[in-house]
DNA sequence: TATCTCGCAA
DNA sequence: AACACTGCGAGATA
């Protein structure tokens, strides 16, 4: 399992080279590699391989003036990028874990170490022992073997380190990482008791394993970064790969071996250099020394990779042993690295069980997980946290144990004893805290409850610029008196805007004016403050009307009461032709330019006419259909007509031209055919028109089961306009939908929704809505109604472009 | 502070 | 009348 060392960096800027005089097509990403530039290398155990970019950057005096930010698609590759190897270190890790249950391998590990009696029995104390008796004798024996096992385990290869992205040149190099092919060779290993530090860690799982102890295996991922800039910008080209150095060179410049004092890391990187190695820009080369210098010393590293947790079954909790770099026991906060360390970085802790169960466990260790760790973690990206969760999925049990939710309970903990960040900075996305400088113009913090202070620069004592700090949760959104009757519901009797925002203004206003000057601004409300709109009833069958002469229908609570909406564009011509009242549901607004148009969805008429219109609605569909027909008929039957003639013709000229021809005087059609048809020589009426008529002769609109938006959106079916009701309150009961959710198709068929009206046919339940009576629709306190339902199905798969969504358990979970 | 991105708007 | 797929500002970022 090789493990990815350094990645370059091929879209952004380096200081040398002035990337805009390149010829464009030559970056694009897809660009493959000649054969020529592509060079592998098999040496031994080791593979190296070297890319060498297509690109020949011309070189420039000129150096760009300031730092170009990322494009858009630089984010989102990165944002790939960092996915695609989260996933492969979980894989990775979860393989590695596996292969710690191997008996065999155990029983190597266990050979390796010079165990007493004493040890192995107090390692698995007697239950009958007092919890706490229990307990000491547990962590004692650990302590003692943690002793053994840094003395018996040599490090002498370089394991998962933090990658970072760069400039060219485009190399990478695998030769320097310990890597095992597979199991046996991973076991075959475990004899001489050196290797990397990682594997280190996994052998001490194992030996933990083996003799009885409940063990996981954590890991904690060092993927590449996403965010433009991680942490301290590592400068460019001193830094390059993270190349291994074998012993020789190790040797030469640092003269001394390597000693087990975890206190003095002898070589501390600088810049980005990496204790583990160095720039070093010809792979090739030393990939060959690797093999003959097996025995090099690595440096300890200053913070682990991978380390374990035992389980103490007295207490029911996690101990974490970091068995490789300090050499600590239950000290979660030893064990991440400081934010800007080039070669570690903590963000996410995963802790593997025998089982093949994973959890996340970074809150046990990092000691400011909200204010720093989540942001470089996907959960920060757009639907990161759905992302996460299904990529841990398979990993997940089925049914949490006590200790799961013990567990739980401390991370929770955790939460609150971190405290709030002391400065400004890392309140900025704070999922507790919130300052009122960070909150957006829709925003507002209701109630006021502050619960504590910031200062400028940390400075607590200064009392005269502190700044109050609230809680997340008392932030409301809040919306114009307008967005809120757009969602269906009106303010309530007496209410004040918490806040006042500068206007949007339309397009139609007069350039310096005063009204211009004027600085315009609307009050907003937060949705405490509003109620459901009812509208005005129907009244002797008559529809209250708005300003522009039609009725805004924007969810189905402004349906009246007593009225039906009729979402056919024909249903104004059926009200016509009744002559009863009617309105033009206006459901949204589209834009065009800067113009908005209401999109009309149908008409909204007293509830009694709804067969009526039914009736005549068929029966226009019906007339719109025979209108068809015959239009279809006639264009067949002149085609027909063309085709006759034209055989005429050639018989004619047959006739008269050459009567001495030998061979049947009738001529064949297939010579004079009419391009592209195939005659149905059985059944004359079928003609052979491409049929470009519209499919749908009539535009009433049905349930259509398998093309239903499967969370009952209000979405106009068909008609693609923008408008449409994007608000979806299935939950709450209250939908707008157009049908009704795929389970009540079939179940309820052949009787009407208990909130229509009664008698309603079939067909047309679709067609005609009312208002559902009792329930109304309500806004999600979230910030973004919309979001929760039309993105949900977007990005199914965790690398972006794969919908295979599986749902089974693996069997080796259980 | 300059520049890009994105959501909004009868 | 037909045409037109906008422009603008807030927020984020370097």
């Amino acid at each position: 399992m090789p493990k990815l060392q350094t990645v370059e960096d091929d879209s952004e800027d380096s200081d040398d080279f002035e990337w805009e005089d390149v010829e464009v097509d030559q970056f694009d990403d897809d660009t493959p590699l000649l054969p020529s530039e592509r060079k592998m290398d098999f040496d031994g155990d080791s593979i190296s391989i070297t890319l060498s970019g297509p690109i020949v950057p011309i070189p420039s005096s000129k150096r760009r003036a300031a730092r170009k930010p990322m494009s858009k698609v630089e984010k989102t590759r990165r944002l790939e990028a960092h996915k695609a190897h989260v996933l492969c270190l979980l894989y990775h890790s979860f393989i590695r874990n596996s292969w710690c249950n191997d008996d065999l391998l155990q029983k190597t590990v266990r050979k390796g170490i010079p165990l007493t009696a004493k040890l192995v029995t107090h390692l698995v104390p007697d239950p009958s022992a007092i919890q706490l008796q229990r307990s000491k004798f547990f962590k004692e024996s650990l302590k003692q073997i943690l002793e053994l096992w840094r003395s018996a385990f040599s490090i002498t290869e370089y394991g998962i380190s933090r990658p970072h992205w760069r400039d060219p040149p485009r190399t990478f190099g695998l030769n320097d990482v310990e890597a095992f092919l597979d199991l046996e060779d991973f076991r075959s290993k475990a004899k001489q008791m050196s290797g990397s530090a990682d594997y280190g860690a996994q052998l001490f799982c194992a030996l933990l394993r083996g003799m009885g102890v409940e063990t996981r295996l954590v890991c904690s991922l060092q993927p590449l970064p996403f965010a433009a800039t991680s942490t301290t910008p590592v400068k460019p080209p001193s830094v390059i790969t993270i190349y291994a150095v074998d012993s020789d060179e190790e040797m030469d410049n640092n003269g001394n071996h390597e000693q087990d004092s975890p206190s003095a890391p002898r070589r501390i990187s600088r810049l980005g250099g990496g204790r583990r190695g160095r720039q070093n820009a010809t792979v090739a080369s030393s990939a060959s020394k690797i093999v003959t210098n097996r025995r090099r010393s690595v440096a300890r590293p200053r913070h682990p990779v991978f380390w374990v947790e035992a389980f103490d079954e007295a207490y029911q909790t996690w101990i974490p042993i970091d068995p490789m770099a300090l050499g600590n026991m239950g000290k979660p906060f030893s064990l991440e690295p400081a934010q800007n360390d080039p070669d570690n970085t903590l963000s996410y802790v995963i802790a593997f069980e025998e089982n093949g169960v994973a959890r996340d466990v970074t809150r046990r260790y990092a000691k400011t997980y909200n204010a720093k760790t989540r942001k470089l973690r996907v959960e920060v990206t757009e639907r990161g946290i759905e992302w996460f969760k299904k990529a841990m999925r398979i990993f997940r049990r089925k049914n949490p144990l006590d200790r799961d939710q013990l567990e739980d309970a401390a991370f929770i903990q955790r939460d609150i004893s971190e405290g709030m960040p002391r400065n400004i900075e890392d309140f900025k996305g704070h999922p507790i805290y919130v300052l009122e400088r960070h909150l957006y113009r829709d925003q507002v913090i209701h109630p006021k409850r502050e619960v504590g202070k910031v200062g400028q620069n940390n400075k607590v004592g200064n009392s005269s610029n502190l700044e109050p700090v609230y809680r997340r949760q008392d932030v409301q959104t809040v919306k114009t008196a307008e967005k809120w009757f757009r969602l269906g519901r009106k303010l309530k009797e007496g209410e004040m805007p918490l806040k006042q925002i500068k206007a949007r203004r339309g397009n139609d206003v007069p350039p310096d004016d005063e009204a211009a000057m004027a600085e315009p601004s609307v009050g907003v409300f937060a949705q405490f403050q509003t109620e459901v709109y009812v509208p005005p009833p129907v009244k002797d069958g008559r529809i209250f009307k708005n300003v522009f002469g039609n009725i805004d229908v924007y969810v189905r609570s402004m349906i009246p009461a007593g009225a039906v909406l009729v979402r056919s564009q024909y249903g104004k011509q059926a009200a016509r032709l009744l002559g009863v009242d009617y309105a033009e549901a206006v459901t949204g607004f589209k834009f065009k330019g800067r113009h908005g148009t209401a999109v009309i969805a149908g008409v909204v008429v007293a509830a009694e006419y709804r067969d009526a219109i039914a009736a005549v609605l068929e029966g226009l569909a019906y007339m719109r259909e025979t209108e068809l027909e015959k239009a279809r008929l006639s264009r067949v039957l002149a085609l027909w007509r063309k085709f006759v003639i034209g055989l005429r013709i050639i018989e004619r000229v047959k006739e008269n031209d050459v009567p001495s021809r030998p061979g049947p005087s009738k001529p064949t059609i297939k010579q004079r055919e009419p391009p592209a048809q195939e005659v149905d020589q059985g059944d004359g009426g079928g003609g052979f028109i491409m049929d470009d008529e519209p499919d749908h002769p009539h535009d009433v609109e049905m349930a259509e089961p398998d093309t239903e938006p499967e969370g009952g959106g209000f979405m106009v079916n068909e008609h693609d306009d923008g408008g449409g009701f994007i608000l979806d309150n299935q939950v709450e009961g209250g939908g707008f939908m157009i049908g009704d959710p795929p389970e009540d198709e079939g179940v309820k068929r052949d009787e009407p929704p208990e909130h229509n009206h009664q008698n309603i046919p079939e067909p047309t339940r679709d067609t005609f809505q009312t208002q559902q009576e009792t329930r109304a629709p309500s806004v999600p306190k979230s910030v973004e109604p919309p979001k929760e339902l039309s993105d949900h199905d977007d990005n199914d798969s965790l690398l972006s472009h794969d919908p295979n969504e599986d749902e089974e358990e693996p069997d080796w979970l259980d």
